[in-house]
DNA sequence: CGCGGCCTCGCCATTTCTGGGGAGAAAAGA
DNA sequence: TCTTTTCTCCCCAGAAATGGCGAGGCCGCG
């Protein structure tokens, strides 16, 4: 390796560390987007952002899209047609969007108009899943060809990885109001009770199941109700899966 | 800065590299548990520990401690008692074990009994979550004073980050993968229907608020049964949620 | 052009869930 | 020790969900 090639390469990784270092510093949504866009610059690639889902479905996020783009994505609710939204929901590790399933109608037309709006035909995203069901993705983008993107991520993987927790770590300080809706948790019955029901007993089977009475399994429900805030059976078991109380 | 401490940093980032491939190549146990002491020794500290809960309770990991420790910890099932597990169940990001509560009559005795075995005072875990409640805890853990723990984490803590997702990445190659049975799609109308009976929404607030009659709602909601295979609505949504076929 | 999938609507009877009460025993924590 | 949480059981009536029957129009695909 040539003495220049390696000055470079130390000169980038110190600007890198820098950044970085401002990351874990950010405490405001400016500073992030700054950040993000610093790092686009040093990535050399069109686009970076974070998306961050919480479990109640709200979404938020920051990044180097364009205002448009982002207003559409929350206006159209893209939420439930985006295949990287989708694909990287059931993933445990970071994807390519290569690996994504992008046949489908809505999915295409999804894809049409993001290019549409400046998102690269490339992507790279990484999962982050918090305790309560919240989901947040951390992306990179750009248009490029495949062997060019193949090296660019085999390359920057692990800045990549590391750059999504910093990013998840800054955006958890910026929501200060998770307290409240800290899940509460359920008593092992309770647990019992919610986890037969998701798997779709019915309430006289639960109580056979548990060997108690329907009555019984009935409070265990209604106060399991009561702590996961839901109004009815079927909302207390998406609550209580979607913050991963439950497991099926 | 010396140039020979900037040499000796120079050779260890090379060390730590070179166990970083290993890791990445890593494809069985022993190649894991080799690994978890090469790191160990890396770091200059007692133990190093990967832990994977599965969704369905199974636990497994590969690590430093001693194998009668391991034994007592699952024959006991302290995994529910661990102020670790309980602690990182509920957070986003790596803690520092002196942040767990440790109060409480069990937590201290197994904290007694844990130290018994070899376990140090001082620890550091980074959870890890995947998309079906699956929980994994990468842990290092020393006996020393807070000072110099701090400076511990404070320098390596974003190695250790990325350590723990190149094993979590490994540990998932060693699972036989249970075939994620394709999640066949549902049609808008009956993602809809889904969506807000999860929401908690009645049937007859979900036909309002799609404005169709409620028997044409219980048409999608059978449909949507059908397709996942579910016995009832809380089966389908459920199964709808963990299949990540919809968001709330 | 037929086939399948999707969207829309209706009626019946039966089963299941929900909401409102109340109450005692056992276990764990402060 | 005392308090809180958890676990267990019981009543009733009304609301909601389910299962099974049928029907027509629209769309895209081969």
């Amino acid at each position: 390796m040539g003495k220049d090639r390696a000055l470079t390469q130390s000169r980038q990784k110190g600007r890198l560390e820098k950044i970085l270092a401002e990351l874990e510093r950010a405490s405001e949504f400016d500073q992030l987007q700054s950040v993000s866009e610093q790092l686009r610059d040093y990535f050399e690639i069109d686009h970076l952002v974070y998306h961050w889902v919480s479990s109640s479905g709200q979404q938020y996020g920051f990044g180097t899209y364009s205002d448009d783009w982002v207003q559409r994505y929350v206006e159209k609710d893209y939420l439930r047609v985006d295949p990287v939204i989708q694909g990287c929901y059931q993933r445990f590790h970071p994807v390519d969007w290569k690996r994504l399933d992008w046949t489908g109608k809505a999915a295409r037309a999804f894809q049409a108009e993001a290019q549409g709006f400046g998102v690269g035909n490339q992507g790279y995203s990484v999962p982050i899943r918090g305790p309560n069901g919240q989901f947040a993705l951390f992306t990179v983008s750009h248009n490029c060809d495949d062997a060019t993107w193949a090296e660019f991520t085999e390359k920057n993987r692990r800045e990549l990885i590391l750059i999504a927790h910093f990013f998840n770590h800054a955006a958890l300080e910026l929501e200060p109001d998770r307290a409240p809706e800290q899940a509460q948790a359920l008593s092992p019955r309770e647990v019992d009770a919610m986890t037969f029901l998701a798997m779709g007993y019915s309430r006289a089977q639960v109580a056979e199941t548990l060997s108690i009475s329907e009555h019984t399994l009935r409070v265990y429900i209604e106060s399991a109700r009561f702590k996961l805030g839901a109004v009815n059976t079927t909302h207390a078991v998406a609550r209580a899966l979607s913050r991963g109380l439950i497991v099926i």
